[in-house]
This record gives C-alpha cells, sequence and structure tokens, in this order.
DNA sequence: TATGAATGAGAATTCATTCAT
DNA sequence: GATGAATGAATTCTCATTCAT
C-alpha cells in the first residue's frame, strides 16, 4: 500500500478510512464490524487502522462526529433560510426530515453512550465534547431566533431532548425478531409505530410544548 | 436448600429470586451481573435459577416486568384521584415523581432493548408485550379521562413517547468517567443537566404540546 | 403412578422402562437421550427411573443387553437348524442377516465402549461381562459345530473379531453432515459403501479366512 | 514469541503444534485434552492455535493425518518391496506390524467418527476425505499387485474393511477400569485378547477369505 | 415406592490491540 | 509508515443424580 507521508496524505487516508466504515455500518450492526474487516475491504494492514483512530471506540466517534457535523450543518443552513416568527411545528419538521434524510444517524446515536462506557482514549471523548457543545450551542441559537418564544437557552435545551428522543425512539423502532413477532398480533396494534411516525409527531408537539409554556403561562 | 414443592412456595422463590437480582442490579452493571453470583448470593445452585427463568434475560425481563408494573399501578392510582380538568404539567409531573421513585427502572429501562437483541425465549418476549400493551392501554385511558383534551389513543402514544424519552435521557445522563470528565470544564455547562431535570422539563413539555395541538389547532 | 409392591410388578415396570427406552434410543442419537425425556414419556418421576437403573450407563447396558440377547438367541437358534458341513459364507450370511433385523443393534455396540468408560457400577459391568461371556461361548460352540474345520475356541474367537467388525463399519458408515457432502463427489465412488454392504462381504470372509486357515495352511 | 511471517517459519510453527499435539494426545484422552494446556506448552497465545487450526476438531485431522500418511508410506514402501505372489497372511502382516510401530494411531482412528461429528469445517473435511481417497486408492493398487488373486477394486476395498476392524478392534482393547476389572476372573479368559493379538489373526484371516474366495469360488 | 426440586462442574473461541519486522 | 502474527480474557447453561417430602 502506498505510503501517506505527506500531512495531507494522512489526511485524506483518514477520510478515506471513514468513508468506508461508514458503508460498513451500512451493511453490519456495530457489535458485527470487526476491524480486521474494515482494514480487508480498505486494502490495509489491521495496525494501519490503528496509525489513524487509537481504538475502534474512537473511529466510531469520528464517523459519528461526521455524520452530525452534516446533520448539524444541515439544520443551521434550513434554519437560517426560515424567517422568524415561523410555527413550532414547522420548524421541528425541518430538523426531522434532515434526521431522516440520514437514516444511519439515528442508529449511530443510540450506540454513542454504549461506547462512551468502553474504550475512549481521552482526548477523543473531550473532542467529541467540544463538538457537541459547540454545535449544540450554535443551532440552539439559531433556533431561538427563528422562535423568539424560546427564551435564551431553551433552543440548546431543546437540542438535548431532541437528541434524547431521538435516541429513545431508535431503540423502540430496532425490533429483533422476537420483538416483531411477538407484536404481529393485531391486537398490539399499539405498538405499530415507526421511527419517523414517532418523530414527526413528538419532535414537534415536544417544542410546541416548550413554545406554549411561555405563550400560555408565561410565569413558569 | 429447602425444596419448594408447592406451587406457592415456588412462587416465594421466584419473588425471592427477583428480588436479589433487583437488589444486585442496583451494585452492579447488567453487563456484569453473573448468574453464578445471584445464585451464591441466595445460596441456590446456579441450576435453581435457570428452573425458574429460562434464560439470564428472561431474568432481566421479569425485573423490569416488575418495577414497571409498579409504576404502572402508581400512575393508576395517582391518575384515578386526579380531578379530569387537571393541567398537563401537573398529569406529567405525576408520572415523573412515581418514576423518580424507583431509581433502578429507568437504568433498566435503557437495558431493555439491548437484552431484547440477545437471547429471549419467545414465550417470555410474547409475555412482556402483552403486559406492556395491557398497561400501557390502561393508563393511556386514565391519562385521556384526566386530560380531555386528548383524543382517542393519543394518551398511549403520550407513554410510548414517554417510555422513549426516558429510554434517551437515562442514555445521555449515565456518564461515564471519560464523558464526566470531558464535561467537567466550566464552558461545558450546556452538559450539566440531570436525569430529573431533563424528564421534568421535557416529559411536560411534551404533553402539554400534545394538548395544546388539539387547543389550539385543533384541525391537525 | 401405581406402584409396584411385588417383584412381579416391578419386573414389569424394568420391562416397561427398557422398551420405552429402546424406542426413544431410535428417535434420538445417545448423546440427546435424557433421563428426563424417558421419564416423561413413560409418565414418570425422573427418581423413579433410577429405583429400577443405579445409572444412565446401567440402563443403556441393559437396553444393549436385551438386543444382544435376541440376536444372540436367533443365531442359536438359526445355528442349530444349519447341517455341519455348510459354507462359512453361508453361515456367515445367517449371522448379518439376524443383524441387520435389527437395525437399532449396531449403533448401540458402536456405542457401548464409549459408555463403558463413563458410569458404569462395577456390579451392572460384571453382569454383562457375565452375559458376553457365556453368549459367546455358547454360540461359539454351535459355530464350530456347524463348521467343523474350525478349531475349538475358534468360534468364540470369530464372534469377537465378528463384533469388531460390526462396530468399526458401524462408525464407518454413520455419516454426519459434513462427511456427506464432503464424499459425494463422483471421484469419491471409493467411499460409496454401506455398512449391509461391507458387513455382508467381510463377515464372511473373515470367516472363510479362518476355516480355509485350517484347510490350506493345517499347519498354522 | 517469535513472529512467523514467512510461509515457511509458518509452516515450521504448524508443525511444532502438531508434534506437540501428538505428544499430548499419548498423556490424555482426547476429550481431556485442552487448547489452553496445548497452548501453555508450546508457549503461545490459546489464539495463536486458532490462526493455524479453525477448531479443535481440525487440528485433530490434521494430526491422525499425518500418523494415517506416515503409515499409509510405510505400507506403500513394504508392498513396493514386496514380491508379487506373497501369501495372504505375510502382506497383512505387514499391515499390521506398520500399525503397531505407530501405538497411538489405532486410538486416534478410533476417535476420528466422535470427532467428525462435532466441529468440522468443511473445508477441513474435504481435504481429509480427498486424503484418504488417494491413499486407500493408492495403496489398494500395491495390493492388487502382490496379491494377483485379488480383483480390481477389492485393495481398496480391503482397506476399507482392515479400517473398520482397527476401529473396533481398539475399541474392544482399551478397557477402562470397571471392565478390566470384571474381566479378571479366570472363567473370563474369553476377553483375554489384545489389540496386536486380535488384529495379526483377523487382518490376515479377512485378507486370506478375499484372496481364497477367487481362487476356491472364483465364479462370484 | 414415587416424586421432582435442587445441584454444580466444565471449556472452546473471538477479536481488539500490540509490536517485531 | 505499513504490516499481520501473536495475544488472552471472559461466561452461559445443561443434565445426570440426589434426597427431602
Amino acid at each position: 500500500m502506498l505510503r501517506a507521508h505527506r500531512p495531507d496524505q494522512k489526511e485524506t487516508r483518514r477520510r478515506t478510512i471513514l468513508a468506508a466504515a461508514l458503508q460498513l455500518f451500512r451493511e453490519v450492526p456495530y457489535a458485527e464490524l470487526r476491524m480486521a474487516d474494515l482494514a480487508q475491504r480498505l486494502g490495509l494492514g489491521k495496525g494501519t487502522l490503528y496509525l489513524y483512530f487509537p481504538t475502534k471506540e474512537a473511529l466510531f466517534l469520528s464517523v459519528l462526529q461526521l455524520e452530525m457535523g452534516a446533520w448539524f450543518d444541515a439544520a443551521t443552513e434550513r434554519l437560517d433560510a426560515t424567517p422568524s416568527g415561523t410555527s413550532a411545528a414547522a420548524v421541528a419538521a425541518s430538523l426531522v426530515e434532515e434526521l431522516l434524510a440520514r437514516p444511519l444517524l439515528p442508529g449511530l446515536q443510540a450506540l454513542l453512550h454504549g461506547v462512551l462506557e468502553q474504550n475512549v482514549p481521552r482526548v477523543e471523548a473531550m473532542a467529541f465534547a467540544k463538538f457537541l457543545q459547540s454545535s449544540v450551542l450554535r443551532v440552539g441559537e439559531r433556533l431561538e431566533r427563528v422562535l423568539p418564544e424560546l427564551p435564551r437557552g431553551q433552543g440548546a435545551a431543546y437540542l438535548i431532548r431532541f437528541h434524547a428522543l431521538v435516541m429513545g425512539t431508535q431503540l423502540m423502532s430496532s425490533r429483533p425478531p422476537v420483538v416483531r413477532e411477538a407484536i404481529q398480533e393485531p391486537e398490539m396494534a399499539i405498538f405499530d409505530f415507526t421511527f419517523k411516525g414517532v418523530m414527526r409527531g413528538a419532535a414537534a408537539d415536544l417544542l410546541a410544548g416548550m413554545v406554549y409554556d411561555r405563550v400560555l403561562v408565561p410565569s413558569t
């Protein structure tokens, strides 16, 4: 394999690895992702991967950051193009649609906290936290501009709740075979929901609740 | 060890095992719970546990069902004692307070979907699904009585979203050491939230959003 | 379950158990035979089986003794009806046909030595050995009468070799899936033999060899 | 531990492992052979063994192939040095003596079919089958050259019966303690045979029977 | 006699990571 | 920089047998 000597070559290789990893996540669940498979698919040695990412978890974090970064960017753009005074429902819908445009993202997010428990070097954890913090603040501010009823700080707060909702909904919706079987009976119609459906409803209602709070019960 | 021959003795033993398991969950994370430890603590043989629960996962499901059952019961009771027309915020607060009264429950719930992916016998999965379905319907109806603005079926829908919120918030709030370190810096104040805090706000806002929807935008 | 008080009642129950066990062997391989299954099929408690057979292996030995006993009896009868001077091939064929009439027997015999290594109480091992010894002597004498060229003791010796041949051929012929696949290719025709085919040929040739020895090379 | 990077180093390591395994088989019965023990004895990690053999059973198959290969080679050599027209007894004796020169071989052969039922990857099963097939054909042809009375194909057929005889006799002769005790009494003299004794007699008689068939009953 | 609840020993294999080459 | 051989920790569940009832 060609050696990456110059910094830009190394950066290119790093991106190549991330792209291949993202592709692999599409094909196999995280738990079944083997560093060896990734290396082979890239035509690299296993050891080479570790020249670019200190642990498997750090690699995961980078992939997630890539996807979340894209989402934050898209959200920022959308919000910048949204006039102030738009309804909470419409704003929430924007965020959800951008989420649905990245079908892998909710699954990765749901994995995040499990991965963080494992083997993440301090440096990478820090970097990821910083990334999250600045992204949340940035998009949070946009939200507050678009929804003037939202007090300072509530934009970020909404994003955090949104994140919780995504993870929880993703967990609920990804049904292993036993569960799928169990809820197939007609009287189990209660469980007949999808990630898309729940998120569309809940994200909007949650935001509406936060906005209307201020409108209807300004003293809370 | 005494032998449980009569059905009531067997039921007693089953409960004893569940109680010990719950206690153990308090002390060690699920992944580190060893069937051997549980048996030893009970003064039973490992095999005996398998007389009562077919797999480790089935045992987990039973523990969770016990705790969730208690929560559903408490919620039912609370709602039955709540006059129709109570505010969404107050109703949501009831549910959250009952949740906070069972500090283990959110952690168990967050584990649920991971466990379901593993080794749950079909029968147990089915039983658990039935339990959830009937509980959700029962409490959902109560919600609709207390909050008349909530259309038929929205009570259950709220509970499902509530569950997603619990799991997601729990994941976000249970911070492994690396993460705790990473977010200690003052500029990371954004991450300075607790399970309790997020749930109190989000559960109320989500319900408010669902209720106000009907009030303000009755045609949706 | 009715209690077996009188000795003849106990003997009857013993036979019932043996018959059920034999039937079960027909359905599942020995390694998968569970004492619990046998008990359930009989409508007895597991403990009850142990009132009649001290170990699983002792039970196996009894089943085998039943089948081998039937074979020895049939062989005795056949040989008693065979005129002296019959060809070795015809005599061997008799033995083999009686074997093929009991399709379970070779499989049980092949198991014998594995079982003996495990958990056979001294008493049962002894009883089985005595049974074998007297049976072999009895049938061996018959062989010597029918085949006068066979010196004293060679009848028993043949039976012992015959037994070895049965076990070895049975092992070779019972092909697990991997093997069956492996030898399906046309160039593997060498392995295209059956228990029946090998035994018919080898039992006759082995006996012929022992007889002709004496005829052609009387000084050996 | 030194790393085997070059192909010849890897081959050397493979052989080292096989040799150690063979040695271990000498000391403990197969069922008690632990991969961990083997690794420790070699000063290797357990994982390293699995770099060279995909399963314990595949390792066994390789050991057996080594020993059987040596036997086939020795038999080939012996037969090539044997003039056509040699007596069946002498030819059989050759084969048996080469067998007795490898005291571990019969025990391994007797294990073969039990092992095949377990965990043999398709590839290894295939390779072993091919090895057997070509070896049997090769040595079978030699037999037919040395014993001209043996019709085409009967050389291979004899080897297959010989294999059955080896396995069956080995099973009969390897007596666990209970059995040894049981047959110690003087009247049990019938069981007073050894692997060596039975094989020497039976291998010769079986071959003689096959040869004489053609001589005395040429029409069969 | 009959029962069935209780018991507890036992081992192959995977795969992230390292480090000699 | 790149490689890939070497490493080793870690755990559920089965089932023959016993013995209190």
